[in-house]
DNA sequence: CCGTGCGGGCGAG
DNA sequence: CTCGCCCGCACGG
């Protein structure tokens, strides 16, 4: 549908090669960026697109040397699951990004199942005649040339914004940590943050608890060091920008104030794709080992990436609803209150959804007139948004006051040092938050 | 620390 | 020869 104008598919430049010796210059329409390339597909894109240019990928590509400094040869890494393939409470699978870098993916493999601890395992890609997908890009005249090759056998991963926001929480954690008196060692902190990375469960404490709040308690334990409240305050704003609390109650005004560094630094990374719905496909993900549907993942690229379609609109590997449901009921509060954005309109460009969910809500210019972010994925009711938008360290607060009291000894036990559950992790990392506890 | 790009080098086909 | 992949290096965030 949506390929109908794209300029890879306009009858002159479908024939072309990315290994020919001229590419077409009588371009009369680039493509929107794709998030997700998959399949045997060609896309002509701008030069001016931020998104080509930095020749990204949501699939979790490596550089693969083809000695052609010509042509930028990329190679798909696949995804990281969990080796016990467990499921969230709602039957979805864990999908994490691998890591790109060689050394930071074998670190990654070493740590644990976010859900239940288990090992991780990498998922090689090898849809392309048993070898991983490779993705081409060549930059000629005004035009960035984009070739893909094989098609994707395996889920998507989370995208490299989730992985980022992840990374940037835990490193407020880490940062914050140290005052906690649970926390002897910082490098007992860093594990620890390693392990819940790939949680991204402060987020969803953050907008899933803050409406127990107690009105008299708003002030009490405010954070005092002004670089820890810095950090809170730019993790959430990075949160925020990821769709994971955004208050249509708040002016505009109010969240460019709170946010527009990281939303500047972030605004182009994850382009003009809306395609936050596709990663949801519950019945297939929940098959996926033994590629039950093999073909399920490239289905993506037609059918599945109309939010339309979807069921949810989330496109996280460890999807944020999931826990946050799993929290909310875990502690007998609020029950199907979390909703996912019901409709939106269909795209116009190739890959392009020029919807973000509360865009009518605070203002299409918060982005410079562009849908960039494209992780707005959780629709979080009014209620729930506006008490965590109105004061992240008021969250704080709320998580320190809903938290103190479940766990206690946990740090006793040498295995749970090692391998934390779930629920200690979130909640140390509530202790984490709250020094002043 | 990690992502990204470059390029030398190697082995397989 | 191409291709996949390893490695180290440099740079930037």
């Amino acid at each position: 549908m949506e390929q109908e104008d794209s300029a890879s598919q306009n009858g002159e430049t479908t024939s072309w090669d990315i290994n020919d010796i001229k590419l077409p210059q009588d371009v009369k329409q680039t493509d929107w960026f794709q998030e997700w390339p998959d399949s045997y597909v060609k896309h002509i894109y701008s030069l001016d697109d931020k998104n080509a240019q930095r020749h990204h990928s949501s699939w979790a590509m490596r550089n693969t040397n083809n000695h052609n400094s010509r042509i930028l040869k990329k190679s798909c890494l696949g995804v990281v699951v969990c080796s016990n393939e467990c499921s969230t409470p709602d039957g979805r699978k864990i999908y994490l990004r691998p890591a790109i870098c060689d050394k930071a993916r074998q670190k990654q493999q070493r740590k644990c199942c976010p859900n239940c601890n288990g090992p991780l395992k990498l998922i090689s890609c090898r849809g392309h005649g048993g070898y991983p997908v490779t993705n081409f890009w060549r930059h000629e005249g005004p035009f960035i040339f984009f070739q893909s090759k094989g098609s994707h056998d395996h889920p998507r991963p989370e995208t490299k914004l989730e992985a980022e926001a992840r990374r940037s929480l835990q490193k407020a954690l880490t940062v914050v940590s140290p005052t906690s008196p649970r926390l002897k060692k910082t490098q007992e902190a860093e594990s620890l943050a390693d392990e819940i990375q790939s949680q991204e469960a402060l987020t969803l404490h953050l907008s899933g608890q803050e409406d127990y709040i107690s009105p008299s308690n708003f002030n009490r334990h405010l954070l005092d060091n002004p670089a820890q409240q810095h950090m809170i305050s730019t993790s959430l704003s990075l949160a925020k920008n990821y769709g994971f609390g955004r208050s249509p109650y708040l002016t505009e005004h109010a969240q460019v104030t709170r946010s527009n560094t990281l939303c500047d630094k972030y605004k182009d990374v994850g382009s003009r794709g809306c395609d936050m719905g596709s990663q949801s496909k519950p019945s297939v993900y929940n098959t996926y080992v033994g590629y039950e549907e093999p073909q399920s993942w490239n289905k993506n690229g037609v059918l599945g990436r109309n939010p339309c379609n979807e069921k949810f609109c989330n496109d996280s590997a460890f999807p944020l609803t999931d826990l946050h449901r799993e929290i909310l009921s875990s502690q007998n509060c609020i029950e199907s209150t979390l909703q996912h954005v019901p409709t939106v309109p269909h795209t116009t460009k190739a890959g392009y959804y020029p919807f973000r969910p509360n865009i009518g809500l605070y203002g299409e210019d918060f982005y410079e007139g562009k849908s960039h972010m494209n992780y707005n994925s959780s629709y979080i009711p009014p209620s729930l948004y506006h008490l965590s938008q109105e004061d992240p360290y008021l969250v704080m607060n709320t998580v320190h006051q809903h938290s103190l009291p479940m766990k206690g000894t946990e740090w006793d036990s040498e295995e749970e040092r090692k391998y934390p559950s779930l629920d200690y992790c979130n909640n140390e990392m509530f202790f984490n938050l709250c020094p002043l506890r």
